[in-house]
DNA sequence: CATGAATGAGACTTCATTCAT
DNA sequence: TATGAATGAAGTCTCATTCAT
């Protein structure tokens, strides 16, 4: 106890209200993701996404003043984030460009696409129309970001002369098309499995997509050079 | 009856009221799809469908007992006539089968993907999961019959040897998948346009990823370096 | 029967449904009314205003489609146009301007002061600083007219020599700001009586009024000159 | 505890927290004041008085068990001062009645009328009905005794000569009910300017008033032309 | 004494659905 | 068959009050 006094830069006893208060952020958007995700924006209540946060509704209000609000907010936590991660990785990268694309592919997917996170872009895609002020968030925030990421990387093998050339935004758009799409198929139809689907194996897939595209990219010597390294 | 079919301007004059009764239905689907594409489901609203097709509340109950079977009643006119006239198209199709998918593509993307049509999907998407039953009845009307017309169209290359031997469904996919989703992006953001949002040319788009993919699909001469480890 | 196909323009058997349709809203004002000068604007609940009128929630929002809204109706139906009609008196009245500020003031009581009306504007000064918007719709519908009424009356007086020439607007709020006030004080104090309270009897109150300030306003001949005619 | 009486100089020194806690319920009242003045009181959010006041929302419920209990805190702390105070300088005059009225009347415009203790008025009348138990009170600590006030003066005039015998409360009623008015109306239009608004100049508005008032309360010779038909 | 996080009743408003005409 | 007035459950959000710390 007095060691305490003395060293105030230890962490004071937090009582258990405290502790509580500092979890409820987390505790909320992570039940506000999951109903979103099941639900879509309209049809998710707030006391249901209070209920399973486990406080009131008052008490949701107390931390995001409106539905809106709280999208926003799950938006930023799970996408944002991701994208300056994305960043972060390409910046540094020192492998071939098809590796990068890759490697951004292949976290998308673990990181997003196979998680309740994708349910966010669907909800975008759907109810964006009826609540104008989030179309303009999601665009800033979301769209221009992974746009400029994917972009670079593809820029980036065009300059190395790994690539052609061909439009960058096109082509980044056919990347993740194809991977966002899936997901948004698997986070519909997958969880209430209908008889007869088609299924889709996810890896298979992107493997047959990357490999598609890739190839698709290369520069590759006109068929007649083709004995020549 | 038989002298009806066979002089069908010899109806006997039917009443104004006849008529529209006869044109009720359509009128209702079209004014539902186009609600239903612009609004979504959930914010689609009972009395603006009766309005926009003319007539009152009460009656749009008397030809759709409810807001779901409208809704279900919209797919099926709209989707299953589409498919089967692309399959036709690809029974009698007799050029090569990288021209049988752009052809494929560019009509679906002329039919659906630039009309309310996609509206449709997006719905099925984003609000699928609040509806179970609509997810059985989409899989077995919509996903697996389009599903089999483009497998086939692959399947096609593959046995002329135009094609490489690839995961059929995977590759479907991801000829598809970019295609619905530029058009579901377009049906989301295109119509309220966000300062700075990323743009895409549909064409342009479309030639992009055909070019890739195409690409991707042929079958091209092992590179000779290919034995060097 | 056949009588009433030859003569349209006699009034067309009314349904149950139609003849309490077109009763609505003169019931849902009335409810209002009362329980706007009851309770206040923002202590009214929606509910008990439709509850009152006998319909449910929905309906009253069938025909109002705000509170805001319902209680500008309120307005209108109550104050609007009794004002019209004291202009309408003022125009035709032939006696003198005394007399006439007598009989408008003698109407105003009886037809505001000591009824619900007068509620009206006690809420308007007690809750107008919360809902701007009413504010600018009073002052239009109900202040700036009410003040032409008076202070034309006035200006009649002076015109014909009647009156002592003063500030017209500060003489038209004293004269009717003691009526109004006191109708105030009877609809907050007077329904539910307290002991000992101030009694002010109001036509002993609207006599000693005008006998006080019509007084004041009179043109009378200097005290010397008391003897001429 | 006499030295403390007779040297309030020498109070041994209060800690900065003490002597805030003493000064809470005067902050709390003055916060409380304002705002009740400006949103009224069903408007008024505790919240806002406990942070205008620089405490927490525990902390007023603390000093006043609920909001009503706080306005009651509010009315008895601004009004019964004020009345006695007037009481004093009308038990002292020396001048004539006149004099007397026009010297009550401006002081209570300058200490009530434009101050915001003219809101707790406001505040009764508007919503009084709901608290019935405010009516009692306020009745008892306001109405009577400032009623109390008024007539007398009245009386003093009329005892002395100088006014003419007429009934006196309401002759008070006609005196103050103006003032009150103009002041009510200034502090619910006042604030948010409507465009058009009918302009009363306060000190016009009283100079005519007593002009209006007082001529009429003089005693003055019959006319001559009286004893006509 | 003081705090402020938490509560939950209750407000306005919307809208799918019903049903008398 | 067609109407549209009426319903009432359910949704978002507010705020006076409580209570563990």
């Amino acid at each position: 106890m007095s060691s305490q006094s003395t060293s105030p830069d230890l962490l004071p006893p937090r009582s258990q209200r405290q502790r509580r208060k500092e979890a409820r952020p987390q505790e909320l958007l992570q039940a506000a993701l999951l109903l979103f995700d099941q639900k879509g924006f309209a049809a998710t209540r707030i006391d249901e996404v209070a209920q399973k946060a486990g406080v009131s509704k008052g008490t949701l209000y107390l931390y995001y003043p409106s539905k809106e609000d709280l999208f926003k907010a799950v938006v930023r936590q799970n996408l944002s984030s991701l994208i300056e991660e994305g960043q972060q990785m390409a910046a540094t990268f020192e492998g071939s460009s098809a590796e990068l694309l890759r490697r951004l592919m292949q976290t998308w997917w673990e990181r997003v696409g196979d998680t309740a996170v994708a349910g966010i872009h669907k909800i975008v895609l759907a109810e964006v129309r009826n609540f104008p002020e989030l179309a303009q968030f999601y665009t800033d925030e979301v769209i221009i970001p992974a746009d400029r990421l994917f972009t670079s990387a593809v820029q980036r093998g065009v300059d190395s002369g790994e690539f052609r050339e061909l439009p960058l935004h096109e082509v980044a758009h056919a990347l993740i098309a194809p991977m966002i799409f899936m997901a948004l198929q698997r986070h519909s139809f997958g969880c209430c499995p209908v008889t007869g689907g088609v299924d889709v194996d996810p890896s298979l897939m992107l493997q047959t997509h990357l490999d598609l595209v890739l190839r698709g990219l290369e520069v590759r010597p006109a068929p007649v050079a083709s004995h020549l390294p």
